[in-house]
RNA sequence: GGUCCCGUGGUGUAGCCUGGCCAAACACGCGGCCCUGUCAAGGCCGAGAACGCCGGUUCGAAUCCGGUCGGGACCGCCA
């Protein structure tokens, strides 16, 4: 077998003029002319036409008429250009055919359970099940290229800047970021678990305190958390943490590394510096952390306008401390019936009360002359617009202003979609509410808070500023890190206004405290998902067409069939014992 | 934990709302035969699904109802 070295059928053309080849690969189509058999042979970069000629290698061509679609061969011929009039356009080796002279059946295949090819697609479970067979489609053999190709580049990048690769475990520790963590049971000590990591974490902020200085990793997570379109319980990130840093730093080696990733896949030059937000304006204006800036449709607060408004819905959700939200849909009112109830169903499936519409709704006859001037001056709406608008908890109802913003855009088709729209959130805030209405950190308790602004944090702690940002491109969420504490004092400035037990402070952080106690540089970093950037520069909404053998949505490998049941002596050894759920299932 | 969509031959769809004309249609694929310039080759012939599974309603169910399993999208969750 020579075939390694041999030409690919899929990068000849036409100055492989009369090349003699030895060609290897899979049989894509086959063309039976009872004279003329053509076979178009596939390989990793593309296909090519291979002639089967009876009159001259009749051998060859009666062992041709027993090919069929993805049978392994090894074909021997002559590259050559076709007859005039015969080339294929719409092949990028059409210029050119290989006249077989020998051909060798090196294996046959079963009729695959769908076709390789892109035009269609089975569905998700058929895929997943014969995921290799899914992955010889070239689509997806593009996919894993790119994948590969932008591992390469992002290398080749952080080499050049100076940064280290350097590689942390697998089976680590628990860490302090909110995740569900995956467990792996210790054989050498029963009852004890190894956690998979959310995320290097912790062990970053250590190599900083080792003087690596500019570390990246380009590191598998692990989150047990529900999936979505966008998210896998195993993912890739690029984890970046370096030393005496501000976000001018990090936000340029960035910008630096998307701007070089976008030339070297797509051909784009993007424009840096990229736009900055604030988290709370982002919240407001778009509904999410995640703003989609292709289309222009802005949210807007009419609160205000309705402070003393008699209309129920409005009254009700402004009494609960709620608030109301609306936004202009440009040229609106040719909106159907149907078309906004259908937007009703999206704003009840994000779990909002429901959506009000004006002009049409019956709300209007609710409200005053002045309460529906004012709601069209504040969202901006015209004659020819309607108004959407949702009254609800601030949170909900941005949420639900969100998806409401999102569904219109793309129903009216206001998406600019060549536009790569990066955007920074930035800054953050260092606190959160919890479920509880208490006090807890955004982020991790290690995010650097804006030191002005520790001056009011006992008066209004929310508006405490951090130096924690996120980068977004297109409604997707690519990464996000901060700068971190370095200062002892406001350390435990920070561990005391959460309120954390010092028993909990040293179980958790104690390691990383106790290091940072032996000289620790300032340093800051980020993590942007390899995923998702590689979905953003191969065009896909997927997550799943990014990754060799994704899992489904109940987190399952249907090609593996994992997870799966062990063998009883495997749990004995471990020390475990299965209890069968609460409420078994009959 | 919740909401919504989907599940029909190997594949992709149609049929389902408005039950009987559906042991189910179309295309691709598959098997056979014919064919020397096609490239989604073409022509002719043929095989292949009781409609995810269980139960109910009904004289009658792919079609209606309930449950269940599986896939997907989303909310919560997760940065």
């Amino acid at each position: 077998m020579s075939g390694f070295r041999s030409p690919h059928c899929g990068s000849l053309g036409a100055s492989d003029d009369r090349l003699e080849v030895d060609l290897y690969g899979w049989v894509a189509r086959r063309r039976d002319h009872g004279g003329l058999i053509f076979i178009d042979l596939r390989d990793r970069w593309g296909a090519v036409q291979v002639v089967f000629n009876p009159t001259k290698a009749p051998e060859a061509h009666a062992a041709a008429s027993e090919l069929r679609a993805e049978y392994v061969v090894r074909v021997k011929g002559v590259v050559g250009r076709r007859p005039a009039g015969s080339e294929n356009p719409r092949m990028a080796t059409g210029e050119v055919e290989v006249t077989a002279s020998e051909l060798e059946v090196i294996n046959k295949s079963e009729t695959t359970p769908f076709p390789i090819e892109d035009q269609e697609e089975p569905d998700e479970k058929t895929r997943l099940e014969h995921r290799y067979l899914d992955l010889r489609r070239p689509r997806m053999t593009r996919m894993l290229e790119l994948r590969s190709r932008v591992n390469k580049l992002i290398r080749d990048y952080m080499d050049r800047e100076e940064f280290i690769e350097v590689e942390t475990p697998i089976l680590t520790r628990s860490s302090p970021s909110g995740a569900r963590d995956f467990l792996v049971p210790s054989r050498l000590h029963p009852g004890s678990f190894y956690a998979l990591p959310q995320a290097p974490q912790m062990l970053k902020q250590l190599l900083m305190v080792s003087g690596v200085q500019r570390y990246y990793q380009i590191a598998r997570c692990f989150r047990d958390e529900n999936l979505r379109a966008d998210r896998q319980p195993e993912f890739t990130q690029l984890d970046v943490e370096m030393s005496f840093c501000d976000e001018e730093d990090v936000f340029s080696l960035i910008e630096g590394l998307f701007s070089e990733l976008w030339r070297e896949v797509l051909g784009v030059e993007l424009k840096t510096p990229f736009e900055r937000m604030d988290i709370k304006e982002s919240l407001l204006r778009f509904g999410t952390d995640k703003p989609d800036l292709r289309y222009d449709l802005e949210i807007a607060d009419v609160g205000s306008v309705l402070a003393g408004t008699k209309a129920q819905i409005f009254r009700s959700a402004l009494d609960a401390g709620g608030v109301v939200r609306g936004m202009r849909v440009p040229g609106g009112r040719d909106l159907a019936r149907r078309d906004l109830d259908e937007l009703v169903t999206v704003a009840k499936g994000a779990g909002g009360k429901g959506l009000a519409w004006l002009p049409g709704s019956s709300i209007d006859k609710f409200l005053s002359a002045e309460e529906l001037a004012g709601i069209m001056s504040a969202t901006g709406a015209g004659d020819d617009d309607l108004v959407l608008l949702v009254a609800d908890r601030r949170r909900k109802a941005e949420t639900v202003m969100g998806l409401i913003r999102q569904e219109v855009a793309r129903r009216r088709h206001l998406i600019r979609e060549d536009e790569w729209k990066f955007l920074w959130i930035n800054p953050t805030y260092l606190f959160d509410e919890d479920d509880a209405g208490k006090l807890t950190y955004a982020h991790h308790p290690f995010t650097r808070p804006f030191e002005d602004d520790m001056s009011f944090v006992e008066d209004r702690p929310y508006d405490v500023r951090a130096h924690a940002y996120d980068i977004v491109l297109n409604g997707y969420e690519l990464g996000g890190g901060s700068l971190r504490i370095y200062d002892p004092t406001m350390q435990e400035r920070v561990f005391q206004l959460l309120g954390m037990p010092l028993e909990t402070i040293r179980d958790r952080f104690g390691t990383l405290l106790r290091a940072f106690t032996y000289g620790v540089p300032p340093h800051g970093g980020i993590a942007p998902g390899i995923d998702r950037i590689v979905m953003m520069l191969g065009g896909t909404d997927n997550i799943r067409d990014v990754i060799a053998f994704p899992k489904t949505q109940s987190m399952s490998d249907l090609m593996l069939g994992a997870p799966s049941g062990v063998d009883p002596a495997q749990l004995e050894e471990l020390r475990i014992r299965v209890v069968p759920p609460p409420n078994p299932s009959t």
